[in-house]
DNA sequence: AGTGAATATACGATTTTCCGTATATTTTTT
DNA sequence: AAAAAATATACGGAAAATCGTATATTCACT
């Protein structure tokens, strides 16, 4: 894992697919893949794809549990990064609203067993 | 001008030529092509290119004076725009010091005249 | 062991972005 | 009016990013 520069951190954010799921994943803490497929409405191996970059270069961190893969923020990007991240998510809602919802209204979600405490 | 969404904003600083030239001009408040030209050390019609791309986008403004075009962050920004650029250049200057050293030594700088006051 | 679900990766094709070079435009200076 | 300086744009060509499809992997469940 190399030190981010802010280039790269742009660049994993000027994508649609990757964009989203940051600001979806920044919403609700952790997603797993198949709650973005069907969130995004994109299919699994371009999910799967832009997530992989997106840890690649440190935004996201991903665990394990059972058959689901939950990505989340990596807790050790850089605070400017984070700061970027939260006020892009609260200034601009519309941009993953119809998402959010869809989420939302997804049934089966699998369920969240922290694997801590 | 279009209403700035957050991916067209993330995709102008996905580049090395435009973070640099909005680091630098927020730093700045305003610098002119030939500062950027000599700043980077790239071609006048590969800045100038980038340059009109960022204004197309609505993330800068230009001034006509003499002969000169002088750029600056676009005071109509949403401001969570404003503030991760700030939030980027404060924490981020190993990234373009060595560009605002080769400014500060650029010898016939155009004189800076306010167009009011 | 075998099946199905969730996720990841490989590969070639397409699309997008970026670049160098040449040229146009505008303004200043002679 | 001609030349020079600063900037902008046009046009292919080159490089990079993205995609769809097929396939691999891992794990739970029977």
């Amino acid at each position: 894992m190399e030190q981010l520069n802010p280039l790269q951190f742009y660049k994993c954010l000027a994508d649609d697919t990757r964009l989203k799921a940051m600001l979806l994943i920044s919403h609700e803490q952790e997603l797993c893949v198949c709650e973005l497929v069907a969130a995004l409405e994109l299919s699994q191996p371009k999910v799967s794809r832009h997530l992989a970059q997106l840890r690649q270069f440190g935004l996201l961190s991903d665990r394990k549990q059972n058959q689901w893969v939950y990505y989340s923020i990596n807790k050790a990007l850089p605070e400017w990064a984070i700061s970027v991240l939260t006020q892009t998510r609260k200034e601009n809602s519309a941009f993953y609203n119809d998402d959010l919802n869809r989420l939302n209204a997804m049934g089966n979600r699998p369920e969240r067993a922290a694997s801590c405490c």
